[in-house]
DNA sequence: ATTCTTAATGTTATAGCATTACAGTTTTTT
DNA sequence: AAAAAACTGTAATGCTATAACATTAAGAAT
C-alpha cells in the first residue's frame, strides 16, 4: 500500500471517469470513456486501475469484476471495506463496521491466517429499488 | 434456493470433480477434467454450477472466478459464509461466523437492503505458507 | 401407455474480462 | 549527464461467461 503521489495524466483520467460515474464500470467500459483522450488498450487501463487501487482511491468489486471510486472524501485510512451492491440499479453503498473487522480479525488471529486483503460484498436490492 | 433432488449425470461429473479437488478450480478447469467422459463446452460446466450452487452444495468464490464445494457434511444450511484464501497454496477455509453475520444484518436493516447473498472472503497467507 | 409439460442436454458462436511480451518514453535520482 | 525507475503504447492472446437455438430425457396427468 504505496503513498500516492501525483496521478498521471492516464492514472488522472481513469479516477475522473470512476467519479463522475456514480455507478460501478467495468475496465472496457472505462476504456470507451477515455478513447476520445487517445487511450486505445485495456492494459493501459488496467495499469491505471491496479495503481489507484494501491492508493484506496478505487475499489474493486469482486462479485461484479467492476471498479467503483472510494466513497470517502479521504481516501487514506484503510480498514475494512463492505459493499452493499443494488442488483437492480447498481447503486453501491460503501461503509466499513468496526465490530465486523473486529470479528473476522479474530478469526483469522486465531487460525494465524495473515490477511491482506478482505472483500465483504452484499449483493441485493436497495430501498428505492424494492418497491 | 431450491429444494435438492437428485443430481444428473453432468451435475454428479461436476460435483465430484470439486469435491476430489481439495482447491478452488475454475469452470474450465473442471471442464478440462470431465472432456473424457463426453462434456465438450463451458456452458455445460455453468449449467451444473449454477444448480449445485443453488442448493448450496458449491459455492462461488468471487475474487477468483473460481468454485468450490461446500466444506460442510450437511449442505443443508445457508448462513452466511466466509473464506478465508491463501494465495500462495489456494488452501480455502469456509468458516461462518454468527455475529458477523448479525453485523451485516444489522446494518442492511438499517438501510432497508434486501440482502440476497453476502460474500466475505479474505485473501492471504495460511499459516503454513507463512513460513 | 400416451400425451403433456418441464427440466436438462448438446453445440456453435460470441461477448466480456484480464494478462503476457516487448519496445519505447518520461521522470526521478544520483 | 548518466543511471535507474516508473510509466506508456501496442499487438496478440488467454481466460471467463452467456446468448441463441435445436434436441433429448424425465416426470406427471389423464
Amino acid at each position: 500500500m504505496n503513498t500516492q503521489p501525483r496521478l498521471t495524466r492516464n492514472q488522472d483520467m481513469v479516477f475522473r471517469v470512476l467519479v463522475d460515474a456514480k455507478t460501478p464500470l467495468s475496465a472496457y467500459t472505462i476504456l470507451d470513456q477515455v478513447r476520445e483522450f487517445g487511450i486505445r488498450a485495456p492494459l493501459q487501463i488496467y495499469r491505471a486501475l491496479d495503481k489507484l487501487q494501491g492508493w484506496g482511491m478505487v475499489h474493486r468489486l469482486e462479485s461484479l469484476n467492476a471498479f467503483i471510486a472510494c466513497a470517502r472524501a479521504d481516501c487514506q485510512r484503510h480498514e475494512m471495506v463492505a459493499f452493499a451492491i443494488c442488483d437492480k440499479c447498481r447503486h453501491v453503498s460503501e461503509f466499513s463496521d468496526a465490530q465486523v473487522k473486529a470479528h473476522l480479525d479474530n478469526w483469522v488471529g486465531d487460525k494465524e491466517f495473515l490477511a491482506n486483503q478482505t472483500a465483504i460484498e452484499i449483493r441485493g436490492t436497495c430501498r428505492a429499488c424494492a418497491r
